[in-house]
DNA sequence: GCTTGACCTAGAGCCCGCTCTAGGATGCAG
DNA sequence: CTGCATCCTAGAGCGGGCTCTAGGTCAAGC
């Protein structure tokens, strides 16, 4: 019942999170891991579920753009322990409203893009259609010089 | 009714567009603008509406993260002229499904950090009720070492 | 016994996207 | 005339986030 604690080498960790080897012991420098990791004989780093778990944590603030000092803030507040919980709150809530409001400028620009890309879908069809049309030196719906790109 | 076309200093595009003066001179020397900027006398740069539009799709393009390089390449194809729609289409098209890409990794991550910042609610919430119940060593409910952060 | 490979530390190096400095011209206000 | 703001160029510097190097330890396999 009680399934032997997994323990994974810094090349294990590295291949399943993604992270290099090298930004593994680079976060652990900078304060980014709310454990100290373990060491085995060698002094060779050994990494536990609750690590791992950690880390994917971490990837997923640093994938919606969190940098990693406030990462390394978070961090050193679990480290801390109990009791500063309105702490994690407050700068997990700050994140929040960072990633929606990121969200929703995606959303925006996306919206232009799909535009542009509209644009350049019905150009190229009509190009294809009848290259006589639109090559010509500025035949009269003259897109070029009236908006760009 | 031919009204007369805007020009604007590169400190007044700089207030407008949001981007530094720095910045807009580095751009020009990066090749993003897909026209030359005209230039008063002394030197001076001279924006038009078009350069305006132009930089104002640049700033999307950017904040959808699309690289300096990238948008270059754009840039490039535009000051072509006619006849590369296609390549133009296709860069669009790969920067609009790496953003459609994002926005569902961000939702993602906006779901774990939303799930968090309840967890946290409730833990605060609960201790404000009651600091007795979740202040000492580690109750029953061992949420600090069953589950990261 | 020797090679190979995964690991260790400390620190240098790199890419991106600006940002700032130095040193100077121009133009307008008092 | 003298400030003062705004602009110019060329190029150095910077912050973030890794990435890589140098030099070394250790264990396994041939």
């Amino acid at each position: 019942m009680p399934e032997v604690a997994l323990s994974l080498s810094i090349g294990q960790v590295a291949e399943r999170t993604g992270l290099s080897v090298h930004a593994l012991r680079f976060y652990e420098r900078e304060g980014i891991l709310a454990t100290p990791v373990r060491r085995g004989p060698g002094g060779r780093r050994v990494y536990s579920e609750w690590d791992m778990d950690w880390l994917d944590v971490c990837t997923r603030l640093r994938a919606s753009g969190m940098p990693l000092t406030a990462i390394r803030r978070y961090a050193d507040l679990v480290r801390a322990g109990a009791g500063n919980e309105e702490e994690r709150l407050a700068l997990l809530r700050r994140h929040q409203e960072h990633v929606t409001a990121q969200i929703g400028e995606l959303t925006a620009c996306l919206e232009l893009i799909s535009c542009k890309v509209r644009l350049y879908e019905d150009r190229v069809a009509a190009d294809a259609a009848d290259p006589l049309w639109s090559q010509p030196a500025l035949p009269k719906n003259d897109s070029q010089e009236l908006a760009p790109g």
